[in-house]
DNA sequence: AAAAAAAATGTGTGCGCACACATTTTAGGA
DNA sequence: TCCTAAAATGTGTGCGCACACATTTTTTTT
């Protein structure tokens, strides 16, 4: 009864004298490491479950310096904002686990393409990495990006279909497009006739902020109309960009009543200079997503009303705090949704960006 | 060269090699335990910077086991959601942390009293807390609460004006006031008349709340008119309640014109009652704070239009977190705001709420 | 100048675990 | 039954640090 009361920690030792084994034979149960015999096994097991013994996480973490863990990652570091957070979160994760001895490896892509994502996993399964973390931007459910079967492999930003995932951690894209919808709704107090502008229409996210945004105005008394939807795509950003405000003046003028405008990911300001050069800021209301460092003007003079913005830093720094833990402390891995932040003038102090961002 | 390449890990022994003195030297420096005249003090700093040394955090773990770190924290725990949080905070740093050896002590007290605040207060340093964290409720800048002075004592919830406190992370009340106003205006279109329900008006956050809500108002044209302010105070909780509640109904009967409510902490349901019994749901908004269990029928109604919410849990992990670091790893201690998040009925499943809100 | 006190410095052990390696036990074959 | 290979079990060392304690050097006192 006092002894209880001793706050003793319980060690591979008391559980070793408690099976009436060694402390080795203790490990190799504890590891899976086999060359135990079954009466043995089971008695480990009972004394193990009797002190609910669990391993010192720092003790294991200072033994296993000798053969450090290393976790991969790659990601497009195309220059926009967007992915420019990604090795904030990299950065961040590393500075908490040096001291745990851990190696990150990244390995940029200059491009979205399959060839040079496969290239950048095969480099990083060269480099013996024991997990791998992916930046999913295309659905590769077209199998073009497979999975290595002996490593766990999670993605973060979009949610793919593809096989052999051991986790997902990024944005629930049907609800922050549902949410933009109301915050159309609110600001253009349920009178709204909308654009909808979908840049690199064919990722898995755009589609579904679309699929949300429409989605919500059927099922609710919204006030929304869609006037159109527009797919943009180009070969470089700057193309994008172009194509996005040219789309914007476009419907601008040709629909008279437009009063929101909806851009379906961070590429916002080319809609918000439309608006502004069409002399229209105040009577259109642009909703879009993300954060980018350019966005702070056009929210102050309100050719920007709201965006929705996803972490990123933050699901690339959970992502990699999780497969760590998996792999040091067995921890089960799971899909997790990354709570995104509505950003609006009023906001924008109080929502924390990159760095800032990550507990 | 090559040397350099492998990624030695840089330990206290490479530091007293190359500074020409032991290890247990290097160890008083890095400890400022003294006794170390000021030629070698002088080697051993300018080793520890030439090798950019830093201690290796687990395996000072590990050593510090022998008399393990402990934490102390007071909060109120008066049952009702927003307090309950405190503890999941808690409970979520203590299994992070104790495989670090770490001892949390959590003395809770029944009420918002000084008196037995300070009993708790006393109780924790009479078991040699390492450090303290405070919820802070009342301003006690009237010295009523005298921190510790030999003991870190950081405060979370509401910012107080007493000296000597080691850091404070806590919502910007202020700001989230004005967002309130912001919110307010949008779900009226910009032609609010407004009420604002403020009770345990004494408390620093709420005074503050309302500061901003007027403040946002004044300064920009959100076209929202508060017709009335209500302090409402009360000896217990069901009694603010019924407060809140018959100040709504008598303020509604008398302003046909209110379609809109603030309601400046987590007591806003006594509100929402009072519309859904006026028959006013969707006629009247409101706006307020915090997370309830009971609040999704209300958003679902839309008696409810939207709250914002401190994260009351994770201010509760950071503040302890950021304790240990600093206990353990000497990092610095600074003040932070705490990221709020607005809820709607939109964004109730975006949201993470209690121990799903940690990271 | 010797003795005593104080200051500075060095040494060694344990924290709990992982894993290589040494030793013992068991099973299999002659 | 004895010998050998395989399976099972035990032992010991290092991970990097904190701190008690032992030892050495310097300063002060007589």
């Amino acid at each position: 009864m006092i002894e209880d009361m001793v706050n003793k920690n319980i060690t591979i030792k008391d559980v070793a004298k408690l099976a009436q084994v060694s402390t080795g034979t203790v490990d190799r149960v504890i590891h899976n490491r086999g060359k135990v015999s079954d009466k043995n096994l089971k008695k480990v097991q009972a004394a193990i479950k009797e002190l609910s013994y669990s391993p010192s996480q720092i003790a294991s973490a200072l033994s296993y310096r000798k053969n450090p863990i290393t976790i991969g990652i790659t990601y497009p570091a195309v220059d926009i904002d967007f992915w420019n957070e990604i090795p904030l979160g990299i950065k961040a994760a590393r500075k908490q686990l040096e001291p745990f001895g851990v190696n990150i490896i990244e390995i940029p892509t200059t491009s979205y393409g399959f060839a040079e994502q496969n290239q950048a996993l095969k480099k990083l399964l060269e480099m013996d990495v024991n997990a791998i973390i992916f930046c999913a931007v295309n659905d590769f459910s077209s199998s073009a990006i497979t999975p290595p079967s002996d490593v766990p492999f999670a993605t973060i930003v979009n949610k793919t279909r593809t096989k052999g995932i051991a986790f997902h951690i990024g944005p629930n894209d049907f609800q922050i497009g549902q949410l933009s919808a109301k915050l159309a709704s609110l600001y253009t107090c349920e009178k709204g006739n909308a654009l909808i502008l979908s840049p690199n229409a064919s990722f898995t996210g755009t589609q579904e902020r679309v699929a949300g945004f429409i989605s919500k105005i059927n099922q609710e008394k919204l006030g929304i109309e869609v006037l159109k939807t527009e797919n943009i795509e180009g070969e470089s950003n700057s193309e994008i960009k172009k194509n996005i405000y040219e789309m914007a003046i476009k419907n601008i003028s040709n629909y008279p009543e437009l009063n929101c405008i909806y851009v379906t990911n961070g590429f916002f300001s080319s809609a918000a200079d439309a608006i502004i050069d069409a002399n229209k800021v105040g009577k259109i209301k642009l909703i879009g997503h993300e954060y980018t460092k350019n966005m702070k003007d056009y929210l102050a003079t309100g050719a920007l009303s709201a965006t929705i913005y996803q972490h990123q830093a933050r699901q690339t720094y959970l992502a990699i705090m999780q497969m760590f833990n998996h792999l040091q402390n067995k921890q089960q891995l799971e899909n997790s949704s990354i709570q995104c932040s509505i950003i609006m003038k009023e906001t924008l102090s109080i929502v924390k960006i990159g760095e800032s961002d990550l507990l």
